[in-house]
RNA sequence: GGGCCUAUAGCUCAGCUUGGUUAGAGCGCUUCCCUGAUAAGGAAGAGGUCGAUGGUUCAAGUCCAUCUAGGCCCA
């Protein structure tokens, strides 16, 4: 079966149209793993992308080298599942469906009907996961996205239960009373990752404040003095419990300009009172334990049986980094705060309500909220006369990451993963998974590692899977492990029950401790906890799936960008060692960040958002594709244009399109059967071109092994630029004449570039496939193994002679140009001096000459008195030997006779004076450079050259006429729409002697080359082409 | 404030692991050449204090230190 037409042209965005229905038409991705199913597995988790709006480019990012591993891994053998995932739950989910229905926080929620809001949170999900379902399969990512996972199936809950109950009997899964971030707005608290994604550079008060001091002999000796206390936080004042000071740090009684007296922090005496402040007395922080001071808001009322509430407390963690080295403590918004309090039994006031503002009962900010009452507070401060300084200060503060309120440190009941615990076998995990690139291990990912603080888990809110603890009024709580179980303890209705809020929190049981009836906690968790859990989760394990889970554990590959470190890349760590003692999954390729043409990051505010389909619409998926994977490191942040794709487009793509179009074109011509094609008679350069191909297959396989598309994607580019502007361009004639080796030789070497690009560009390696090999071959390019390789098979001496051919073929090129002749005049000889080139072979020479347009090649070296020869010292060997001396030495080898100095080497060694010594150097320690004398023109580059002879002759010179003429007809016949196989007939007439001449001689050889079957001299009436030079003009008809 | 990454031609980026005396490619620009696949290809030219400073070394874009700017992450 012959090859299809191929285009010259193509549409790429129309193309892949195509190719998506052949593949679902044929099913062919399940056809890939089919092929592979006895393979080894190599396992793959597909991280769920969020479903809570519309994907970007960045998804695309990912979901490219998501795609292109498996697909290779697929083409060497092994089975590769691919199951898609959606990442259901969570408050982004919440957010945006309150954004929908006009909300404003929770109360909306609970009156709107919890039910009825769950229900809407399910529409959105399923909207957006159409969303980048379409997006997924426009892209060509293969992932099996009707057997996906949800992580809001009832089945993923039951699992997800089940972990966090071999988590709870562990004793790592604990309520506990803590200050954690803490959104109002959203009515919920953060989790750390949820927080590093939403500091925002803000500018608060921040006020310096006196304390008076009550107690002790200081008041007495110092009249109205105060404790000088520094926060960033006004509102926090209100509930005031305590002050704090290092005991290690030295404290001094000072005086200002003003005559007040403060108590402060030697080390900030000067800097906070000015230079001028005078010190009275030091002593240390330990001595201040216990003081008295008058706190400046009297609104909150402390529990009668309190501590020492409003004395000096003592605690190291205090610095004088900045402000006074005193800190004001309020222990239900600082978690520090908390832990020194409790340590001295101190009571935790909170005035502040859960939607941030202050109980109403407050004076003067009763109902304002939190940051709000900031201003109001400062003035009031400034009233009492207890304000000292007041300056704006600005510094990043941590906002909500999807509503971008204020973010307030609240203590409040939270349940959380003691995931500190765990720290030691975390770290141990990480040493054993292997990062691209690997400096995330010890740096971002290890570093998080080290400063592991206990994963908050709970959340107050509705769209989550529920934390599955019921409690009783004893307070005995019951960690339940899936819905099965839970039937055991409520009843079979609950085997059925829907798991989401509200439907399971009207089960109830009686407690096994206590037969008191135990009903579910409000919280559901974190969705964090969703998707780390989806290695098992994803199956239904344990109930589903236990054999195939307990074989695929843990993954051999996980792949996001980089803002996952601590997001998902933890989880996933996490969760697999409190669940399984060990990590799921073994190696991990963290993608930098998608940055826009002027590396601005991409955001909706700055509009420079690409939307994925129609980019993919304008230039092609694979384009796309291809610029992800090849273009600049993808481990680094990248810019993504429109400009810079369509230049890989042009580069790679559309050459490598060209070459397909050029081999069918001329096999279809000359009806060359691809099924006959045969490795033999191939000349050198064909050879070349095969184990190129070779070399290509293996360059590919190795990088790819070590996920670096970047370098695969090099030698690619390379090996398709060589191939079109090398071989083909070198061997056109033999394709004229439909040579079956040339032929044999361009369809091997295409079938394996369309291999081992398919992973990278899967949509025109297939239409290349479908055109050129599927009807002698695999019914599709994916459905083909890695082409074979063995570094036996790979020739360096080969590459090395057609590297240096095409050096000097260079040379000749840059001679040419400087010499005014151009190429299509034929000179007689050119003289090369190059290392090896005499050693290359016939027709490797034949290519030179051809490429140059001369009749012979020569030695220069053996026209020595054409020849200069200049000598340059190489300082990596002379580096060696002489160290210090170096220089001296190259200096006089630049000063020695360059031809002595090369005859004496032919002898082994050379003498060189330096100074008074005599050094022996060696060929090794010098460049030697032949340069043709003046006269001559000539190319050379780094050691190598070449000279043209220009001495023309009057055959030459007809020669280069008749050349002139082959290709001023061959242009007529283009221009005139010929077909390459048409036969023509010539009229033409020359005026110029010269040309005259020249047709004499050559006019029947012209005729050949341009296919006339008729080629006549006489008058022209209409002129195909014409050259006023030439005094040439001609007429082309197509013949019969 | 701490950590990590980045800084090379007008633009996008190689080169840095292993230091070697003319620092490369592509895009864009100028001139020319080649062309019966090519929207391509080639040659020459213009365009570089390799972010700055200091150090190590016979020799630094490359190694070390400090700094500056940008990005990301953390607090």
């Amino acid at each position: 079966m012959s090859y299809r037409d191929v285009p010259a042209k193509i549409d790429l965005p129309v193309m892949e149209k195509d190719i998506l229905s052949f593949w679902a038409d044929q099913d062919i991705f399940h056809k890939s793993l089919e092929r592979t199913q006895d393979g080894p597995l190599w396992v793959f988790f597909e991280g769920p992308p969020t479903a809570n709006g519309m994907p970007g480019t960045h998804h695309v990012e990912a979901r490219v080298f998501k795609d292109i591993f498996p697909r290779y891994r697929t083409m060497k053998g092994f089975n590769v599942p691919r199951k898609a995932g959606w990442d259901c739950h969570g408050l982004p989910v919440e957010l945006a469906v309150e954004k929908e229905l006009g909300f404003n926080g929770k109360q909306d929620i609970e009156k709107y009907g919890i039910a009825q809001f769950n229900d809407k949170c399910r529409e959105s999900v399923h909207k957006y996961v159409g969303a980048f379902g379409d997006m997924t399969t426009r892209m060509g990512y293969w992932v099996d996205m009707d057997q996906a996972y949800w992580t809001m199936d009832e089945k993923y809950i039951d699992s997800v239960w089940w972990s966090l109950k071999k988590i709870f009997d562990k004793g790592l899964l604990v309520q506990d009373h803590r200050v954690s971030p803490y959104c109002p707005r959203c009515g919920t608290g953060l989790s750390d990752h949820e927080l590093a994604q939403g500091y925002e550079d803000v500018v608060d008060a921040s006020v310096y404040v006196r304390f008076p001091i009550t107690t002790g002999n200081l008041p007495e000796k110092y009249k109205g003095i105060s404790f000088l206390v520094w926060t960033t936080t006004p509102w926090t004042l209100i509930s005031n419990t305590a002050a704090a000071v290092n005991p290690e740090v030295d404290y001094v009684v000072a005086k200002d300009v003003n005559g007040e007296f403060f108590v402060l922090a030697d080390a900030l005496a000067q800097k906070v009172l000015g230079e001028d402040v005078q010190i009275l007395e030091t002593f240390t922080g330990k001595s201040l334990e216990g003081t008295g001071y008058q706190r400046p808001f009297e609104w909150v009322e402390f529990p009668a049986d309190s501590g020492p509430v409003n004395t000096i407390l003592l605690a190291s963690y205090v610095t004088t980094q900045d402000g006074t080295g005193i800190v004001h403590q309020s222990p239900a918004f600082g978690a520090e705060d908390l832990l020194v309090c409790k340590a001295y039994g101190l009571p935790l006031v909170n005035p502040v309500r859960p939607d941030g503002t202050f109980e109403l009962e407050i004076p003067e900010v009763g109902g304002v909220f939190f940051k709000t009452a900031d201003a109001r507070l400062v003035e009031i401060l400034k009233e009492r006369g207890l304000l000292f300084r007041h300056l704006p200060y600005e510094h990043s503060y941590p906002h909500c990451w999807r509503c971008h309120t204020a973010l307030i440190y609240y203590a409040q009941p939270s349940w959380y993963i003691r995931t500190t615990e765990i720290k030691d076998q975390l770290i141990a995990q990480n040493e054993k998974t292997n990062w691209f690139p690997e400096t995330i291990k010890n740096g971002r990912f290890g570093d998080w590692l080290n400063n592991n603080v206990d994963w908050a888990l709970s959340r107050n809110r509705y769209w989550g899977t529920p934390l599955p603890i019921w409690r009783c009024e004893n307070d005995h709580l019951t960690c339940v492990g899936g819905r099965g179980e839970l039937a055991t303890l409520a009843g079979d209705a609950a085997l059925t029950v829907d798991p989401h809020r509200p439907y399971v929190d009207d089960v109830t049981f009686a407690c096994p401790q206590c037969q008191s009836t135990a009903t579910r906690v409000p919280e559901v968790i974190d969705c964090w906890f969703d998707s780390g859990a989806m290695p098992f989760a994803q199956h239904g394990y344990p109930e589903n799936n236990k054999e195939f889970f307990e074989k695929s554990y843990p993954a051999d590959f996980i792949c996001e960008a980089i803002d996952q470190t601590r997001g998902w890349f933890y989880t996933l760590m996490a969760i697999g060692t409190l669940v399984f003692d060990q990590s799921s999954y073994k190696n991990v390729l963290c993608l930098g960040h998608i940055l826009d043409e002027d590396g601005r990051k991409m955001s909706k505010h700055l509009g420079n958002v690409l939307e994925p389909i129609q980019l993919m619409d304008e230039h092609g998926a694979d384009a796309l594709r291809w610029f992800m994977l090849v273009s600049g490191s993808p481990w680094q942040a990248r810019r993504v244009g429109h400009n810079t794709i369509a230049e890989v487009v042009r580069k790679t793509l559309l050459t490598y399109w060209n070459t397909v179009a050029f081999q069918s074109l001329y096999a279809r011509a000359g009806d060359w059967d691809p099924a006959t094609a045969e490795l033999t008679n191939l000349t050198d350069l064909d050879q070349w071109a095969v184990n190129q191909a070779t070399r290509l297959a293996r360059d590919v396989d190795q990088a790819l092994e070590q996920f670096d598309t970047q370098r695969a994607g090099k030698f690619i580019a390379e090996y398709v630029d060589d191939l079109s502007n090398w071989y083909v361009r070198r061997s056109r004639r033999r394709f004229w004449d439909a040579d079956p080796a040339a032929l044999s030789t361009l369809h091997h070497c295409l079938k394996v570039v369309t291999q081992v690009m398919a992973p990278f560009t899967p949509f025109i390696t297939e239409r290349v496939w479908q055109d050129l090999f599927a009807g002698n071959d695999a019914q599709s390019v994916h459905l083909m193994q890695w082409p074979a390789w063995t570094d036996l098979d790979i020739n360096d001496e080969l590459r090395d002679q057609v590297e240096l051919t095409r050096r000097i073929v260079e040379l000749g090129r840059a001679a040419r140009a400087n010499s005014g002749v151009k190429t299509r005049q034929p000179l007689q000889r050119a003289l090369v001096a190059a290392a090896g080139w005499a050693d290359l072979p016939e027709s490797l020479q034949a290519q030179i000459r051809e490429e140059v347009n001369v009749l012979e090649l020569d030695s220069l070296a053996a026209t020595q008195e054409l020849v200069d020869v200049t000598i340059k010292a190489n300082f990596k060997t002379l580096g060696a030997r002489f160290g210090k001396q170096t220089p001296d030495v190259a200096n006089a080898i630049a000063q020695s006779d360059a031809r002595d100095i090369v005859n004496q080497l032919k002898t082994g060694s050379a003498k060189v004076k330096v100074g008074k010594n005599t050094e022996s150097i060696t060929s090794q320690d010098v460049i030697i450079t032949e340069v043709p004398r003046a006269g001559w023109t000539v190319a050379s580059e780094s050691g190598e050259s070449l000279a043209l002879d220009l001495a023309l002759s009057p055959e030459l010179i007809a020669q280069g006429i008749a050349r002139d003429i082959t290709r001023l007809i061959q242009d007529g016949r283009k221009s005139s729409g010929f077909e390459i196989s048409d036969r023509i007939a010539v009229t033409w007439s020359a005026t110029n002697p010269e040309t005259q001449a020249a047709l004499e001689v050559h006019g029947q050889a012209i005729a050949n080359e341009v296919l006339a079957t008729s080629w006549v001299s006489g008058l022209v009436q209409v002129e195909t082409v014409s050259d006023q030079e030439l005094g040439f003009s001609c007429n082309l008809t197509k013949a019969n």
